[in-house]
DNA sequence: GAACGGTATTACGAATATAGTAATACTTTT
DNA sequence: AAAAGTATTACTATATTCGTAATACCGTTC
């Protein structure tokens, strides 16, 4: 907080980018008393903020009921952000490859203080369908937020682990943090994290952490995920764990020399 | 010029995003002072913006030589910007099933002020491969552009005109801007854009102009895109321009709906 | 068609964030 | 070890933003 307050932090910036990452797939269109609520920034500068945006180009004023949307040049920042990001660029080669010599789905997301970024992923057609979230905070639920739990040294741990709220995605969803701290001691001593229907429903997922071999940080995870409606959790144990293993350092070793 | 000057736009909000823009594929780190120069912002508020757009994720800076990249929010913000953005959302599906029924290459793109912005592109696998840029200036070069030209009114075809400069991409691109307005009246009897080998060798295109009926202003293009190796001008021009203009009709039904 | 409730937009003085110069710290190169 | 480059900090005048409050606009209801 002491950060944000310093002469060398634009509150401006904040308020105008906090504006934009209010659109999304889920919220295509908001009015500017909206806007103004959810952001906390009071209406003459929210409508200052939303008019720069909208001559920027960045979002469009419906002329009919003044409603707000993202404009042309939103999109073409999102495309440049997209294939602009080193790290996408340098972990999706490595992902492509394992996903066509394994012939299964692959996921992997990067650390972001307390939540996990969907890097890349690539799908088998017999995976269940389910829309992945951007950003994901229920750690607990997923082998990726796992395999990040079990190995983040234990103050950071149970800083994440006080602010956790559970919510019981399906019945296998481990319903405490008691259970979710065994978890954790089981997830370190096997080398992997396993999820086994606790996030969706038919589907098993094993994860290892990525870590900055140069700082000796963890800064994300990968996954392999299975249908179980093709395999079990024995078979999964006894012929993945190998290939998930050299997966998470292959990427490891990228994400270090990518200066993360 | 007058809008950018008054009290509701916000310059500091400008320049923080001018700063965000200057990262894509092309260019995934810059330095601070080369931050400075290309935006004209003085080192201290460039330092300060960075500074600011480092703490919130959009950015990272590399431990090791200070380079700036582009951060894991940023990432996220493309994801949100693309998959928000209402007008892909509506176009995407059209476009997707005339490439099913037809199996051509489709491309679409949004006029923003003189420029064309890629929207959305599906493309045969026996296209010729080229890295499509986000960002087109050479409308003269290019089927959608001119389909674009052909259907301004005189005023703005002139404004556009005039800052042309012509860069001869191909032995076909049209060199003086006597042969593109020629090129245009061609067009506008004929109701469809050719671009015949003017772009890329190897590739013909034929596109239309995207309207927005209740404006009835032209707010972009379609194109079917031919490799020369299977398909002679002639036969595209007699099979293809009835697929063209149902295309461009059904995109401009969606984004005049979409209140553009 | 007047009144109402909601939203967006404008005006303006007070509060404060930013600009910009210049000095310092830190790196890399020679 | 000096030089040339880059990044960071200090400091105050100035320009920008804040925030209240007034006004305009739009759609709905009576």
């Amino acid at each position: 907080m002491n950060n944000k307050n310093n002469q060398y932090f634009s509150k401006t910036l904040e308020k105008g980018l906090i504006i934009l990452d209010l659109f999304d797939r889920d919220h295509q269109h908001r009015g500017l008393t909206e806007i103004s609520r959810l952001t906390g920034i009071n209406k003459t500068s929210t409508y200052r903020f939303v008019n720069t945006l909208v001559q920027l180009g960045y979002l469009r004023k419906s002329v009919n009921d003044k409603s707000i949307r993202l404009g042309p040049k939103a999109f073409v920042l999102g495309h440049h952000f997209f294939h602009g990001f080193d790290i996408f660029q340098s972990v999706k080669p490595i992902i492509d490859k394992t996903f066509f010599d394994q012939k299964i789905s692959i996921d992997s997301a990067l650390l972001h203080g307390h939540t996990l970024i969907s890097l890349y992923r690539r799908e088998m057609p017999n995976l269940i369908y389910f829309r992945l979230p951007v950003i994901m905070d229920e750690l607990y639920a997923r082998a990726m937020g796992k395999a990040v739990l079990a190995n983040l040294d234990p103050k950071e741990l149970s800083a994440i682990l006080k602010n956790v709220h559970i919510t019981k995605l399906t019945p296998n969803t481990l319903p405490s943090k008691q259970k979710i701290r065994k978890d954790i001691e089981l997830t370190r001593n096997r080398g992997y994290s396993i999820n086994n229907e606790e996030y969706v429903e038919g589907l098993i997922c094993i994860g290892a952490p990525v870590t900055n071999y140069r700082e000796k940080t963890i800064v994300g995870a990968v996954s392999l995920d299975f249908p179980t409606s093709e395999y079990s959790l024995d078979m999964i144990r006894k012929n993945y764990p190998g290939v998930l293993t050299k997966l998470a350092s292959e990427v490891s070793e990228a994400v270090t020399s990518a200066d993360i």
